[in-house]
DNA sequence: AATATAATCAACCGCAACGAC
DNA sequence: CGTCGTTGCGGTTGATTATAT
């Protein structure tokens, strides 16, 4: 995809380094930044696969890589990884998981990715800062201010409209793209915010049919995204079932995601909240028959009704099977 | 076809936490 | 206990690509 940006073609990405991408270091060092060329990533791959992930600084100190340490671990971490869902987009289901998790975590975007094989605290967040900006751009809103220390923080109250952090808007989004991380361009004619509600069924099954599995999901079938992500958040808060047949559902999920029953097969108890998205969700038709979907429902919660969940435990050791 | 705008992505920076010494 | 180096995280930037006008 974008790969060929670590070879050649553009130029140094970094304003403060050299034409050739390098810069000086105090010592005298050269320390090359910018994109990385292939022949850098067979040397960091090399190396990791000899010594692990970690010793960053050595690499350089060793002389193997003109690069800080720190590039070297986030070209790794972000690049390099094995089973890297590089290039492919964002699933319904795990804009869904971003979704709520941010609305519980905050911008933990480390924390998020964890929930998301195959997804970098990077790519959480970048798919995020694009929502935001689309956001803003619908509700003609300017995003909050830099300076503005809330972020990172919870979300809110839901009565602070427009509030780019509500969850609920999350859901407008969401469902802007009809659960699919489209470019969204065309909601740029929408004058206001209530023209969404009107617009919202119609875009969702324009978007549905637009819809395309992710070809490079890296996932093995004996190992479906979630299935080995017995987490207590995604037990608890029930996923959508989605009919096999549901229109541009990206393979892999499904049932397949949460083998044992991991899926809600009915509606959540009495009582508890229905983090995950209503079933029908992807369901055209039952936009109509449901005009009070998720957008309304969450937007009818009081944004404190969640306090009471507790912080999930740790999940499982992302990607530490690889090493 | 040219231009403008939006979306996506890679990589950097600063900061904080942590461990070793 | 303080210092230093390493690592990890979140925010930000800028180039590239895609789409609309």
């Amino acid at each position: 995809m974008q790969e060929a940006r670590g070879g050649s073609g553009h130029t140094s990405s970094s304003s403060k380094t050299n034409k050739n991408g390098k810069e000086e270091e105090g010592g005298g060092m050269v320390l090359k930044k910018g994109p990385w060329m292939a022949e850098e990533d067979e040397i960091l791959i090399e190396y990791v696969r000899k010594h692990g992930p970690r010793d960053w600084s050595s690499i350089r100190s060793k002389g193997l890589l003109p690069r800080s340490g720190k590039s070297c671990r986030l070209r790794w971490v972000n690049k390099l990884k094995p089973d890297l869902k590089t290039g492919c987009k964002f699933s319904p289901e795990e804009e869904r998981i971003v979704i709520d998790l941010q609305a519980q975590f905050g911008n933990k975007w480390a924390r998020i990715a964890t929930y998301l094989p195959g997804r970098t605290d990077n790519d959480v967040k970048n798919f995020w800062s694009t929502r935001q900006k689309r956001l803003a751009r619908i509700l003609r809103t300017p995003l909050p201010s830099r300076s503005n220390k809330n972020h990172g923080k919870l979300p809110l109250s839901s009565h602070q409209v427009p509030n780019l952090e509500d969850p609920s808007l999350d859901r407008i989004l969401f469902e802007e793209n009809g659960g699919c991380n489209q470019k969204a361009t065309k909601m740029t004619q929408i004058p206001d915010i209530v023209s969404l509600d009107t617009a919202l069924p119609l875009l969702e099954l324009e978007l549905a049919m637009e819809k395309e599995p992710c070809l490079s999901d890296p996932a093995p079938p004996s190992q479906p995204p979630f299935d080995h992500l017995p987490h207590p958040l995604l037990v608890d808060l029930p996923l959508p079932v989605l009919p096999e047949d549901a229109p541009g559902l990206s393979p892999g999920f499904g049932d397949a995601i949460f083998p044992g029953g991991l899926a809600c097969p009915e509606a959540p108890p009495e009582g508890l909240p229905f983090l995950g998205m209503d079933a029908g969700h992807d369901d055209i038709e039952s936009v109509d028959e449901h005009p009070g979907t998720s957008t309304d429902f969450f937007d009818d919660l009081p944004a404190d009704m969640f306090d009471y969940l507790e912080p999930p435990p740790p999940p499982p050791p992302a990607s530490s099977t690889s090493w």
